[in-house]
DNA sequence: AAAATAATTGACAGAAATAGTCGGGTATGA
DNA sequence: TCATACCCGACTATTTCTGTCAATTATTTT
């Protein structure tokens, strides 16, 4: 069980991206270079963000991404939602959600359970609650140097 | 985000172990049949949840598998354990469980709480949970045949 | 002792998902 | 009109997952 890079990055980045912006657009350039991930890589992603609604773009010299709404509206299931594909399939799980494996699968409910588990966790987190993070650890980085 | 069937089948498999071996040892192919699951890879996951303690071999014939230990005292978070490499590792991870990204990572305690959620919530649950579930679906079954 | 059963082990292969790349577009501000 | 930066789809490489196979060892039954 794992969680992907994708979802990973974009995290990393929109709180990068909440940090660095004063309401002005960042670019995934500078996204790319702070963050240290490709840039390829996270233009896909921000296409992404942007289709679900995350981030805003704007285009042209001096453009880049603004987040579409407040970090602190922004949770860290939306995120990962729009990023992947689902948070917790199992291999028994139609595409519609429901349960394909009939009378056999006694055990479907500890993988609900935990689905639903994941999906309370992460939407209880966000946006604002890690730029925070981010900004103390940046003090104590420069107030130690 | 997903748990593999690994995972899944592993904990399937003694669900129908605890459920159908009466203190006698159940075979890897009666759990095949039983469950639907390819023989072959069974028999791998066996080995490792043998190596993990949670179940012992029998051999030769009438021989099988038995749990190591009361079903009650098997936790789910175990069986993953032993099945699968790592609950919930991140891309930035090293193999000793120590974060490789520096000052970089400051999503990373989010991460951690999700695994930490995901790991309690697997430890709160037993076999023996399980094989009640499985033994109700049972009787429901039964009684509408 | 021989035969049958069933675990043990390691190597291998196909498929799927993930991660990352590339090349050409389109909009916009200077 | 040029440089910037988003937009988009296709493509490739890598890894992980899933499953198969063959050969071996241990044990019981006949």
């Amino acid at each position: 069980m794992r969680m992907s890079t994708k979802a990973q990055y974009a995290v990393r980045a929109l709180v990068s991206l909440n940090l660095f912006s004063d309401g002005i657009p960042v670019s995934i350039k500078d996204i790319s270079a702070r963050e240290n991930i490709s840039f390829n890589y996270l233009e896909q992603l921000f296409v992404k963000l942007r289709r679900g609604g995350i981030v805003n773009s704007v285009r042209g010299p001096g453009g880049g991404y603004l987040l579409a709404r407040p970090a602190a509206e922004i949770r860290m299931d939306q995120i990962i939602d729009t990023v992947e594909e689902a948070i917790m399939p199992l291999s028994c799980m139609n595409s519609d959600g429901s349960c394909g494996c009939g009378s056999e699968c006694t055990t479907q409910s500890v993988w609900q359970g935990l689905g639903n588990q994941i999906r309370t966790f992460l939407a209880s987190v966000t946006l604002e609650d890690l730029t925070n993070d981010g900004r103390r650890q940046q003090d104590f980085r420069v107030v130690n140097h």
